[in-house]
DNA sequence: ATATCTTGACTTTCCCTGACCTTCATTTAT
DNA sequence: ATAAATGAAGGTCAGGGAAAGTCAAGATAT
């Protein structure tokens, strides 16, 4: 936890804690003038971390009043799922893979024993390939994991 | 005597020992430079000496502010999956793999759940690769993910 | 002779900033 | 009352720098 785009990160993820319609309005100035950076900063972390993908929606609005507010999406599951699916491709990298396990977890549609599980089987070191090759059998373990899921719980009732 | 690849792999665990737990961060430059050698050379004996067979699991993120990170995995409980992992070897057929997974979940290591998610994984279908190359990356997987489970087993109580 | 080690050049990823741009509300001038 | 000016937001983008990754080729050891 070195840089200041990950403390930033968890420091707004920390505000949701406290705010329990999980909409948020920040202040671009305000929060770059709080960590000493560039206001722009800000939007470097929005862009990298706040994601459609990640789960999260930001609007803003310039001008005297402006702001920029951030949203925590809520997701139907099966169609979350399908979404990853689409949004995996034919290829992906670890760290958006990486990224993608985390959300499941943190939707709670998979266990923390079953996120250590999918980070062991598409990690870089077991998968001994060519950078090429490896992006896209990870895409397909991954897909095919959650196709998995998917199956499984649709086939027996839906708890946990 | 010992060739630097030992030596800084030998500091490396060495530095285990004032971490009680089991995961290590360093930087790959600040290393290189301790022991006077290129950067390439952590590379090197972190993927030599720090694999999984070995019972190490690493990470790492690249820019400002980046890492590599060692897990040291806590394995060396469980006889009965020690001996799963050897009999798999450097190499499985599909078959073999299925049917060490269903005694996984026959001997409840792993829940029906798991099993379908650890199928899938190591699934034919999902391996697009040589028949040949495809056992030697489903070997890898499954160990991965035995081990995976070994480790998160382990440290239940313990923190991350 | 072979396997292992070591290096260096080049690549990729990620972070952070500064200069410049756009939008909006408010105030001021006509 | 309207139009222009002002100031206060936020947006964009390119570029520099700081890591780590890759690969092939040469060096060393067995």
């Amino acid at each position: 936890m070195a840089n200041l785009s990950d403390i930033i990160e968890a420091f707004i993820k920390e505000m949701f804690d406290d705010i329990p319609g999980g909409i948020l309005e920040i202040q671009r100035n305000e929060m770059a003038n709080q960590f000493r950076c560039a206001p722009s900063q800000i939007n470097y972390v929005l862009t990298t971390r706040f994601t459609l993908e990640r789960g999260y929606f930001v609007e803003s609005r310039r001008g005297g009043g402006g702001y920029i507010r951030i949203k925590k999406l809520k997701i139907r599951e099966d169609e979350f799922l399908r979404d990853i699916i689409e949004y995996i491709g034919e290829s992906i990298s670890g760290s958006d893979a990486k990224a993608i396990i985390e959300r499941l977890w943190e939707e709670a549609v998979i266990t923390e024993r079953e996120m250590r599980i999918l980070c062991a089987a598409v990690n870089k070191y077991n998968l001994p390939l060519s950078p090429l090759d490896r992006n896209i059998i990870r895409a397909r373990i991954m897909k095919a994991i959650i196709t998995a899921i998917m199956d499984f719980e649709a086939r027996k009732g839906g708890e946990l």
